[in-house]
DNA sequence: TGATGTTTTATGTGCATACATATTATTTTT
DNA sequence: AAAAATAATATGTATGCACATAAAACATCA
């Protein structure tokens, strides 16, 4: 049949991929294992391992040791989302960006935020309120609490010029985070803030992060009505 | 120093990002190249290769032939969503998925929808429009138009107990496709689907799926008030 | 029958080696 | 001095081999 060898772990992800695709191997199929498809594809186990496993981290292939191979049933879509400085995602659209610091202060958060940054109830934290504005219209606000026992330079930062958006990620290094968005309607203080009408939808990003065991930050970011955020699958 | 060895790939990850966090390697900053770093951790390059693949598909690290490895300096935070079919996704959460199919007919879509699907603007498509609900409530509202001459099965399909979402998953495959999430005001028939006020606050998600050069289908998901999609950091 | 141990098997990984490839750095030529 | 050819170098990848590991399949025993 196919007397066409692969020679390269992209060429063998391709046909992989198109025997997927063509329904050659259907969703919840057993695929051959990595040595038999070596010997057909004409090249090493090793090269193999590398396209399916490529494959599998993509979601279209499900791997267990022992059990095999088989086509994903549920290809679960993978976005990735690139969440970058706001600064720089508004110079990108070749806009111009502006900053500017509303609060900043120090606070007793209330319980959620408090319990959510696993922080003891009554430790006032930094709280920082800024806008983040596009060719001069608001762009999106950005409502932050920081830990200043987790980054101790932040309580001698003013925030004032570099928005604390930017400067913890320059500053302050974290282990993981967990980040949420949801829609949610903008309060009156929001729709004077973002200059739009009270009750408009709002993009809302919550974003926690961690630097091991502490929480370094708690962000709530609102972003104007019309803002969306995009990916490829 | 370190008289220690590093044996797998993991650990050698492991090192790498500790050293990155530690700033012992700061952002911009050129590290060792592999042939060295093999020599230090006591292990094979082919392993350290894997590392720091590894952790450069993760975002931290930016890797250039011949140029050598630096750690970013915009980590850029990835976060990859895992978005699933609605079932399943109300499923998993322990409650009870319901199904309710509203229309299902041939129609000639609005310029918005053949533009981004780059179909020809008076060619009719098969327009679904379905509720899903969790526990009885109205969870999410599904607005699609799938192109009958991509997916000609979707023709014969009544998609009365199985909805678009989940039948084109199955039988409809798809090379690649965008994403996008929105906040979107309820308009008052949204609001009569999902049973919300008018106005409020909708988690939208917009996506088309191609296979090939040809729009499959492009669908719209309004969540109700209170929705939201997470990922990890 | 059910619990427990053993074998088998497919994937997962490490290593030495060789060569490919993209870039940068250097040298030569015009 | 600019352009073109050439060398140097770090990452990228293919291969054969060996062994690790998880988990299914099977056998054994109470």
């Amino acid at each position: 049949m196919n007397t066409h060898t692969f020679r390269n772990w992209q060429s063998v992800q391709t046909e992989v991929l198109r025997r997927i695709h063509a329904r050659e191997w259907k969703p919840g199929d057993l695929i051959p294992n990595e040595a038999d498809l070596a010997l057909e594809f004409g090249c090493a186990r090793t090269t193999v391992n590398r396209a399916l496993r490529a494959v599998a981290e993509a979601g279209a292939l499900d791997r267990r040791r022992k059990a095999g191979t088989r086509v994903a049933t549920q290809p679960v879509a993978k976005a990735t989302l690139n969440i970058a400085v706001i600064r720089t995602e508004i110079e990108d659209r070749g806009q111009t960006y502006s900053y500017r610091l509303i609060t900043r202060h120090d606070a007793v958060p209330p319980l959620a935020i408090s319990s959510a940054m696993e922080t003891s109830a009554g430790r006032p934290l930094l709280h920082v309120g800024a806008l983040h504005s596009a060719d001069g219209t608001p762009y999106a606000f950005e409502d932050r609490w920081i830990d200043p026992n987790v980054v101790p330079a932040a309580s001698r930062e003013g925030f004032e010029t570099v928005s604390a958006n930017e400067w913890l990620l320059k500053h302050a290094p974290y282990t993981h985070g967990e980040i949420s968005f949801a829609a949610t309607s903008a309060t009156q203080e929001d729709a004077v803030l973002l200059q739009c009408p009270e009750g408009s939808a709002l993009f809302t990003i919550n974003r926690v992060t961690w630097d091991g065991g502490a929480a370094v930050t708690k962000v709530r970011l609102l972003f104007r009505l019309g803002h969306s955020m995009r990916a490829v699958l």
